[in-house]
RNA sequence: GCGGAAAUAGCUCAGUUGGUAGAGCACGACCUUGCCAAGGUCGGGGUCGCGAGUUCAAGUCUCGUUUUCCGCUCCA
């Protein structure tokens, strides 16, 4: 099975099994939105639960919150996100090829400058020492010529980006004769504006503009609490505050199953630390964020870091934990240094003071952050095509078993009794009171037992429990197990820790 | 958003030059078997993605539309 076949067999084992189904099915769907069902769900709690419980529970200066999705316009202008956010983009229609107006106009007035910049070392040369440039920028036909039309456009350009006026980008486009690099034609759609950003409005404010936006990323909501938090919880610094929750992004193309959607779930941290110490605790958090994903057994040959060249605006420092998705290396968590951008601007724009004394330099400053940010779907979408096997079996059969790390296993132990009559169903009832209180589990007495085993692996059970006529003397079942499909008999008194040795979250900690 | 391909039962798919819709699996009931998906009998389920058009007649031809997949593009 190549790779391509592997992720299309995966997602209709997924709406099969009741992992995600796409949104709205019944009414054709909504692209780029997926539910998780009733397995899903499981699944993506114990990923959050695990998430947490090594964030908070295990790092002692580290708090959770929970902020809301709505939040405050003006934090939106100061993250950065309504100026950025908000990308003129055009098309070539010869060449299919997709290119942001502004730096098609960009590109083009560098040109201008370029050739402004070639003239000017011209005269240079040829009048050597005696060489005024102002004087022979104000008097040379050529520079004089290229810098009116540098100028004209410039203006437009500006004009046209301070109104917003994304047909005017397209005359200056057309106007300016600018080409498609591929084409090499002058063929262009409409300049269309993309916002990132969901907006909707909260009616009776009495505002003239009261716009407010889906949050694109949780983090905001951390650095408007930062105060809250660090005084009612008399953080000291180093300290962290994670928190899960829902972002939107209005993408102009989402694909790939939930490993890109319009609606998705973040797990952010962001630490606080003195400016000065956020390599160090880059660092430490870079090693113990892999850590966290090595220990989940999937092969850390399938993880690596991609340091990023380029980094955005608010960063001093990034990396990407990448995973060997079955469409290649793609990023599943992201670590950032972003250095005081935002408390900064927050205070900037707040005009409240977002600062911490720090006792011992004796002074007050905005804290540095160090941000780890991953997305809980593509950690789903990463557990789930990892664990996803066919195995060959004695006889030429085969079978599908999800490999779950066990702990993170929706169901975690079938019971099934091995016939539906003689006593066994209510004997099995009796093993499910016995465990329910401490396992998700299944009860099943439909079809045979061969049949049954397979649907448990195919959710990714950890361990089948049969009960057969045995059990009604002896008080003992046997427990299979997922992977290695060896049973065992054992007291229905002991099963309870059988099977919690090996699911509990408890040891999947310890081993962090 | 552009280009290409696809859409028929819960799933995988047949369906001829246009002539009133099929299989296997799955599902429900009963019987049978009982440790790795395969027994028997009976049964339920589809306005063929949606909307128009051509035609005596459209799953089939034409146009539009929605969704999905692939490529481009974008990705804080």
């Amino acid at each position: 099975m190549t790779q391509d076949e592997l992720f299309k067999v995966l997602v209709a084992h997924c709406k099969e099994y009741g992992f995600i189904f796409p949104s709205s099915e019944i009414y054709d769907g909504l692209a780029a939105v997926y539910d998780y069902g009733q397995m899903g769900v499981e699944l993506k709690n114990n990923i959050k639960r695990y998430w947490w419980e090594a964030m908070t529970r295990l790092n002692e200066n580290v708090v959770g919150i929970d902020s809301c999705v709505f939040m405050h316009p003006k934090v939106w202008v100061a993250s950065g996100h309504v100026a950025a956010f908000n990308d003129p983009l055009i098309d070539n229609k010869d060449s299919k090829k997709r290119y942001r107006a502004d730096v098609l106009i960009e590109d083009y007035l560098s040109k201008i400058e370029e050739k402004i910049s070639k003239e000017v070392a011209k005269g240079r040369k040829k009048f050597g020492d005696s060489f005024n440039e102002e004087e022979y920028r104000a008097t040379n036909p050529n520079v004089l010529r290229e810098q009116k039309k540098y100028d004209e456009v410039h203006n437009r350009y500006v004009a046209a980006e301070q109104a917003n006026d994304l047909n005017e980008y397209r005359q200056i486009i057309l106007d300016c004769k600018i080409v498609c690099p591929i084409s090499g034609t002058c063929n262009w759609t409409d300049v269309r504006q993309f916002n990132l950003m969901f907006s909707t409005q909260i009616s009776n404010t009495g505002e003239s503009d009261d716009r407010i936006y889906l949050r694109p990323e949780t983090a905001q909501g951390i650095f408007v609490d930062y105060l809250n938090v660090q005084k009612t919880g008399h953080m000291k610094l180093p300290f962290g505050i994670a928190q899960i929750g829902k972002a939107f992004r209005n993408e102009i193309v989402a694909r790939q199953f939930i490993f890109r959607m319009r609606e998705f779930e973040q797990m952010e941290m962001e630490f606080f630390c003195r400016p000065g110490t956020e390599m160090e605790f880059f660092e430490k958090w870079k090693q113990n964020r892999m850590k966290w994903h090595v220990n989940l057994g999937m092969g850390a040959e399938n993880y690596r870091f991609h340091d990023h060249e380029k980094l955005a605006h608010y960063a001093n420092a990034a990396t990407d934990i990448e995973f060997n998705f079955p469409f290649g290396f793609k990023e599943l968590e992201g670590i950032h240094s972003r250095t005081d951008f935002d408390l900064s601007n927050h205070q900037a724009l707040c005009g409240k003071k977002i600062q911490y004394f720090d006792p011992e330099m004796g002074e007050s400053y905005v804290p540095y952050c160090v941000e780890t940010s991953i997305g809980v779907d593509r950690m789903f979408l990463a557990v789930l095509s990892h664990s996803y096997t066919v195995e060959e079996l004695e006889g030429g059969d085969s079978r599908v078993v999800l490999k779950i790390p066990a702990p993170l296993a929706p169901v975690k132990v079938a019971i099934l009794p091995l016939v539906k009559k003689d006593g066994l169903p209510e004997l099995s009832q009796e093993v499910v009171n016995e465990i329910k209180y401490d396992f998700a589990y299944q009860y099943d007495e439909k079809d045979s037992i061969g049949k049954r085993y397979r649907r448990q692996d195919a959710i990714g059970t950890p361990f089948c429990v049969t009960v057969d006529n045995e059990s009604l003397q002896d008080r003992c079942v046997t427990v299979r197990d997922r992977d290695t499909m060896e049973q065992v008999r054992i007291p229905i008194a002991e099963l309870r820790q059988h099977i919690d040795e090996k699911v509990n979250m408890r040891g999947l900690l310890r081993n962090l």
